[in-house]
DNA sequence: CGGGCGCTTGATAGGCCTCAACGTAAGTGG
DNA sequence: CCACTTACGTTGAGGCCTATCAAGCGCCCG
């Protein structure tokens, strides 16, 4: 069961540390109790303290910025093996929301107990310091996106990145990938509006470069999509952490 | 001098480690070796393999991906006090380029050195933790500003950004800042062309609000700003780290 | 003195937003 | 079982924000 729910999460951290380490086992007792949540009602809110953090076993979460004027931005999307709330349990109190996009089980992870586990395993430290730089190396590569891609680039990279990191988790290919995302989470995630994003989408789908319909990405031509967006999966996959 | 050239750094990590704690004088240990670099070269190119980070003791720099077709993001400026390059040491491999502004000093963090510390000290790998979760919660908040923010409203947000940042270093106050940047890095950092950012700066000075004018940001109307960006610096100062 | 860099301004165009309406599917309550 | 509601998707018309193209100014520097 245990090892079953943080499968993604090894295999991503595979590099690493093998899943026989030791310090891969710590990090499996680190998180015992399993939750579920239920899809549109957020798990952590802007601005609230935070003493939990998760690792998403299953389902689709995204993590947001609310504006004053209620605008919303999505920082990122989140799916099974990443973590949640990371770095509001190291700051005590979040800067983002986070919702679930479907209903989604997690493991938690007692802030207590991580910050227990960091005083005695540099390895266990590091793989939590990759992780956050991914996080950021995602955001930087967004930022790009929205600063400098025109909408039918950037919804064309989120569909590539996505089918990459969905690929490494065993949850699709460059084929395709089963999508629960409305437009609107779209839009909020490319800084566009719903229904600017539904003609884009229109033009991708005639274009014949890819399909979104019924909650099913199919990507049709990967590779005219990755030279017109720019697509390169390297800020994904920063090669895990210099060990030793 | 080793204290001087440490001095904005250890001013920020304040709420982690006074500066009498041994954990800071190992860290202080980490970089002897002070560097200098010109404006306009890059220390770091995208894509290149990465050994050292520095510590920005003097002067300004931005950190940039730059996309195919030859468009450039800035994901952020460093001020003294700052670390650049410290994701590329333990990836091994930089994603971004990092770009002198003016002429800086720096002192160098040789990658096996942090590692090494990195094991024997505990409270400092959370520092350097905190410090790209501090910049991962900076480019979250600029993806908001670019993504649902106008140009206008995108420009107040980051003179405010910088005018707090710089306080706290010492180099400036709500009422203004000594800013080497030129239109085109303002451009850049805002995702808009050079000249909107001209007529934006121009709609902002003639409403009395701030003046950017021969390498000086004056900010007329501090409050009247803040309402205008939403700007709350909640998002550059998470508190430090959880101790213990 | 020529040339590059940074700044400024005008005219025009276009990408994306806003407003408005309608279709479909699923869920709810009577 | 049907009216009603809500969520999501789709399409059209018009307009604003920002980009593009073009030109000119001042300054520094070789």
């Amino acid at each position: 069961m245990q090892t079953n729910s943080i499968y993604p999460m090894a295999r991503k951290l595979g590099p690493v540390a093998a899943p026989s380490h030791p310090d891969l086992s710590e990090f499996a007792a680190l998180h015992k109790r399993k939750r579920s949540f239920a899809a549109g009602r957020d798990i952590v809110q802007q601005g609230q303290p935070q003493k939990m953090a998760y690792i998403l076993a299953e389902g689709w979460v995204c993590t947001y910025k609310l504006l004053r004027d209620g605008a919303r931005q999505i920082v990122d999307f989140q799916i099974p093996g990443d973590f949640l709330g990371l770095r509001s349990v190291l700051s005590g109190t979040s800067d983002q929301s986070i919702e679930p996009i479907t209903n989604i089980e997690v493991s938690e992870v007692v802030g207590f107990d991580l910050m227990n586990a960091w005083n005695k395993s540099p390895r266990l430290s590091k793989a939590i310091l990759w992780a956050v730089s991914r996080e950021q190396a995602i955001s930087a590569e967004h930022l790009a996106g929205i600063g400098r891609r025109t909408a039918i680039e950037r919804m064309a990279h989120l569909f590539l990145e996505l089918a990459t990191r969905l690929a490494w988790v065993g949850k699709g290919s460059k084929a395709g990938f089963a999508c629960p995302l409305t437009q609107y989470h779209l839009a909020d995630a490319l800084g566009l509006t719903a229904i600017h994003v539904n003609r884009v989408l229109k033009q991708l789908r005639e274009a014949g470069l890819v399909t979104f319909r019924d909650g099913y990405v199919t990507i049709h031509k990967y590779d005219t999509l990755a030279e017109m967006s720019g697509f390169e999966d390297g800020y994904l996959d920063p090669a895990g952490p210099v060990l030793q």
